[in-house]
DNA sequence: CCGAGTTCCTGAGCGC
DNA sequence: TGCGCTCAGGAACTCG
């Protein structure tokens, strides 16, 4: 599942590839995977642009597209961006294809179809919404502190909403609040001065680590080349249950919060009133 | 404001 | 070995 650490190292290995490239032809192949336009001027519209550069803003992949154009890309649970030679065999569950103009083909491919890509002449209409970026030198443990105050929420499904905060998703949610002590189930605001700044550090290092791995590799998520991240072995609690805590040896604990899978030491997590 | 349920999808994982 | 069932999971949405 590609969350901030996978976005980040997809943008920063295909950026050198694409950037400077012109679309020559585009081609979706599942139309519900264009989320805007309609597919037809999607196609239309993406033609003849040129990539001006490949960023990331949460978990989207934001292209800027000559003529002021963005293309953006949601990888959602499976998607994938990937760089492959027209003369090979389309790989299984394609969605859409551009034609660049050094004779390759970017390719968004996507198994479980929950991918989405917008082509919009203003990013906000899609981004305007997001959270702060964790890593941004701006999200400092005050401003954290702030969007928490008063937040009766529990933190867990609050640290998942990506208008609170932009690209944690479920594995790093769980990472985070593991090495911080804190519960899934504490209510936002509850937590004390200490545990903000715990928190906040765990997200930081969490998120930073996890890019310097090259990400999570669960099952489906590789890195543009094809070679699966290296983070998957440093998780501590993630689809770890009945395993050891690595701080405490108490067996790591499943539940469903927010209905979402949530790992948790129940001894170093502890207490999730007040 | 808050939480739970539903939808979209299909491969993985499980039971038999 | 293989069939068929269940389910995870990000985000948007509805409902109580
Ligand atoms: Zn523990």
């Amino acid at each position: 599942m590609p969350e901030l650490p996978e976005v980040e190292n997809v943008a920063r290995m295909l950026r050198p590839e694409v950037v400077g490239r012109r679309v020559v032809e585009a081609q979706v192949l599942w139309p519900r995977s264009v989320a805007r336009p309609t597919p037809e001027a999607f196609c239309r519209d993406l033609v003849g642009r040129e990539i001006t550069s490949l960023g990331r803003r949460g978990k989207v992949l934001t292209l800027g597209l000559s003529d002021g154009w963005w293309l953006l890309v949601h990888l959602r649970m499976s998607g994938r961006l990937l760089l492959g030679r027209p003369e090979e065999p389309a790989p299984v569950h394609l969605r859409a294809v551009l034609r660049l103009d050094d004779g390759r083909d970017l390719r968004f491919v996507d198994p479980r179809k929950f991918g989405r890509l917008w082509l919009v002449q203003d990013p906000a209409e899609v981004l305007g919404s997001l959270g702060p970026e964790p890593l941004d030198p701006t999200f400092t443990v005050e401003a954290f502190r702030a969007r928490l105050a008063g937040r009766r929420v529990r933190i867990k499904p609050l640290l998942l909403d990506q208008r609170f905060l932009a690209g944690v998703g479920n594995i790093y949610a769980d990472e985070a609040l593991f090495l911080a002590g804190i519960h899934p189930c504490r209510p936002a605001g509850s937590l004390t001065e200490g545990e903000v700044e715990r928190l906040h550090g765990a997200l930081q290092e969490v998120l930073a680590a996890a890019i310097a791995n090259g990400g999570t590799t669960l099952s489906a998520y590789r890195r543009p080349d094809g070679s699966p991240g290296e983070h998957q072995a440093l998780l501590r609690v993630f689809r770890r249950a009945g395993e050891p805590c690595p701080r405490c040896g108490t067996p790591v604990v499943r539940a469903v919060v927010g209905g979402r899978g949530t790992y948790f030491c129940p001894r170093c997590q502890a207490g999730q009133g007040r």
